[in-house]
DNA sequence: TAATCTTTGTTCGCTACCGAACACCAAGGT
DNA sequence: ACCTTGGTGTTCGGTAGCGAACAAAGATTA
């Protein structure tokens, strides 16, 4: 694969005008993620806006008293730094790459200028918020109502979703820290899944052999989160 | 008051500079808001942008099973129905009148319009949203960790930010829905709170003695979004 | 090969919250 | 004056998830 069109992994680019693509390619720059970096801390205004390509990130708030809770992921079909054209430069929220991989990204100074073309980047990155609007608030829903098992199921299938395969590489210790629960809570849930045959793993390394179990055991949150995405981005974006 | 200038108790109406000012003051539309109004249900498009002015507004999402969950409230520092300029329309929650009073309102296709000039109005337009996306995503987080009783108390605090005075109409049973826990668990944390000074109530009336009081047992979470609030939307807004 | 670290499995008592059922009382209508 | 309705108080058993402590087995290093 050319560099080039390497870039077009994630949908967000890939769904570009080609005036705005050949405009970004010269200032779009490749960078390796690996797990446990940070793209931004609470507070911290960004420098760069991320665009992954095979890397996961989690959104996170992380409480006073060290414990944390994911209120959002995103992959190739996102990007990291809504605040950047929102107008707050900062959130109270970190994103850390939860998935290793690799993404691009762009200095904020020409993101800004690009969003203020006010062109059709501004209403495809205005979309894409609204999708990961959609994602929080189904997270508020399910972290109040869902079982532990339920949103490990959620979990599991939010990061497949963004993946190539059905490969995971992630602890239950990583799990646990994400989800806002104990590990052990997820220890008990993966085993259930595992007595199923939905899934199989061994030390940070997860498959999924049936990804329909995991789907019925799921709750609602994670087809109207995949739904609201599917609406808002389709895959054949039309400018 | 004269009618004209009583819109601009909605803050952001108030933040606007004067040119829109003046162009949009001859569309905005007073509207009763009365207790139970639903503004927009999950899915369906919007016709108008609600800007309440003393009513308060719940975002919730709505359950298959019934059950309920609010992700937002919104009062005269905000506007309901940011879909309309993000692109999607519709959301998949819904917006219910929380606490009777009034607001305007503006036709989307005008909102749409005025969004699309690219000027002011966009940029204050998606710093509030991305205020709201704080409380959205700290409303996940206080789901997961705070006990009922911390956040009984921030739903109060965050209630009586929207409001004049220190009185809240609005029973235990409307409480529980919008939090999405029984109605058994607000009486007793209210219970407490009434033993202990904090407040008063009587059969949907309720009375804060000691605001201070409830900032105390409350979590982080008022906090950390009051704070975004005003970072992102200070009292005066300067273009 | 031994020593250590990481990841996963298991147990125990505890607490917050749930669901259900019911009692009480104020307000308002007839 | 009665009755209905709506809002609140109370109780009881059940359970999901917590915190802590510890065991076991795979992986890594010495």
């Amino acid at each position: 694969m050319p560099r080039s069109s390497e870039f077009k992994r994630n949908q967000l680019l890939a769904a570009l005008p080609d005036a705005e693509w050949q405009r970004w390619l010269p200032m779009l720059e490749r960078v390796e993620m690996p797990l446990g970096q940070v793209l931004y801390e609470s507070g911290i205004a960004l420098n760069y806006m991320y665009f992954p390509m095979s890397a996961i990130v989690s959104l996170l708030y992380v409480m006073e008293n060290g414990s944390s809770a994911e209120i959002a992921v995103v992959g190739r079909e996102g990007l990291v730094g809504v605040s950047l054209f929102m107008g707050g430069e900062s959130t109270s929220s970190r994103a850390v790459v939860q998935s290793a991989g690799f993404g691009c990204r762009l200095k904020s100074k020409v993101m800004k200028e690009e969003f203020d073309r006010a062109g059709p980047v501004l209403h495809l990155l205005l979309r894409y918020t609204q999708a990961l609007l959609t994602q929080m608030a189904q997270t508020a829903v399910c972290n109040r109502h869902h079982s532990l098992d339920q949103q490990l199921c959620r979990w599991l299938l939010l990061s497949l979703d963004r993946l190539e395969g059905r490969e995971l590489e992630m602890t239950q210790e990583l799990i646990a820290n994400m989800l806002g629960v104990r590990r052990e809570g997820v220890t008990e849930g993966a085993l259930k899944l595992q007595k199923s045959g939905l899934i199989r793993y061994a030390r940070g390394h997860i498959t999924v052999l049936d990804r329909a179990g995991l789907e019925e055991r799921t709750c609602e949150c994670y087809a109207v989160v995949k739904r609201e995405y599917d609406r808002l981005l389709p895959p054949t974006l039309a400018f």
